[in-house]
DNA sequence: TTTCATTCTTGAATGGTATTCAATTTTGAA
DNA sequence: TTCAAAATTGAATACCATTCAAGAATGAAA
């Protein structure tokens, strides 16, 4: 027992934790490339180094790692949208600059293309890790008189569903990425907006996110 | 050989049309009692009183059968809501109560239930089937004046996920029924109507449909 | 340091199911 | 009646997710 290992307040919950999000990694980079269905646990073990069967000290079952890699993925782009919208003045403008990041993101980025079959599967992620912080905006941009919504949850639910479908009509080719800009003004208008408020909006500037 | 197997225009055929047909219902009935991941092969051929193999002779795999029976389900459907709309007057009208009729079916009925999960084929088969009619609807809408839609297509996709995604939360127990109307006057807002006229357009009268 | 109960890890075995395929049956035309 | 083609069959195959008995690793106690 060397000197190194030593720090006492638990190796093991240190190593467990390493694993865990060792897990999730491995799990994301091979559900990425070959589809959740595809990904064996066995490939996504072996990729983090790790027994077949230890995988399920971690996470329940397959579909208990996917859920979580979906929702580091959520998480992760939350965290750094809020980043960008917390200069922001106007509540709508925050609801609004979120829903097309998360368009551009889901059509654009290499990594969430196999991943939005199962497409409940991501909505429902999505639900979870950012309608904190959507239905936040919504309920704020309705107290400013800027939106008028009834049902924060309601609109939101609805709106993850819309996004990942029009982000799977677009990656599969059944629709061309110009649909995206009217996407997000349809959207929009389930925020009871009328429709050239929602085109005005959507319209605003658009900040990269930070890495 | 006897007289009544004679006619001779495809005895084949039309065993082959009649097995297509019963393996739809078995499968219809197998998912619908089990989900559809749940659901073997072996059950639905069973049910259907055929091999198991012969059902591939039929559906290039179980994926394909529950295309199959989704759009089955999402034809009928169709089929019966315009049936009712043939006599409406507002194009504007005749969207919103599909809307509504489908939401309603989706969450209502049992058979529709266990169906729910994989939404994506839900979402598609609903696209694929109801997509004429409602697509038509929105055009003529449209035209009409009375909405305000820029891509019929889109805005439909939209919905269909929009609907399932709805259906989802209120089967699951997430949301209660009681969303059900605040989620029409959502879709309905997509079509760029505002939000007053989503309101009045969703509170019409509601005919039940037809067997 | 040694001991030992506890906790973690492992990968081979299990179980379940979609799909295939060689053999058999049915078909309808000759 | 005969036979090639088409359809049907269910047992065999292949593929995994998940389990589990056996074997480390750990750290508290002696």
């Amino acid at each position: 027992m060397n000197i190194a290992d030593q720090q006492k307040p638990g190796r093991v919950a240190r190593r467990r934790q390493r694993n865990h999000e060792t897990l999730i990694k491995a799990g994301q980079d091979v559900m990425a490339e070959k589809g959740i269905d595809a990904a064996t646990m066995q490939e996504i073990a072996d990729r983090a180094d790790l027994g077949a069967g230890t995988v399920y000290s971690y996470f329940k079952s397959k579909d208990d790692l996917a859920i979580a890699v979906l929702e580091r993925l959520m998480h992760d782009l939350a965290t750094r949208i809020e980043k960008v919208t917390d200069t922001f003045g106007d509540p709508g403008q925050v609801y609004a600059y979120g829903v097309y990041k998360v368009i551009e993101t889901a059509t654009g980025d290499l990594r969430w293309k196999q991943l939005l079959s199962r497409s409940e599967v991501i909505a429902d992620a999505m639900y979870r890790q950012m309608g904190p912080f959507a239905i936040r905006d919504l309920e704020n941009a309705t107290r400013a008189g800027r939106f008028r919504v009834e049902d924060a949850m309601l609109t939101f639910k609805m709106a993850t569903y819309a996004i990942v479908g029009v982000a799977l009509a677009v990656t599969t080719g059944q629709m061309p990425d110009s649909v995206i800009d009217e996407s997000i003004v349809g959207i929009l208008c389930m925020t009871g907006i009328g429709r050239d408020e929602a085109i005005e909006l959507a319209s605003r500037e658009r900040p990269p996110l930070p890495a």
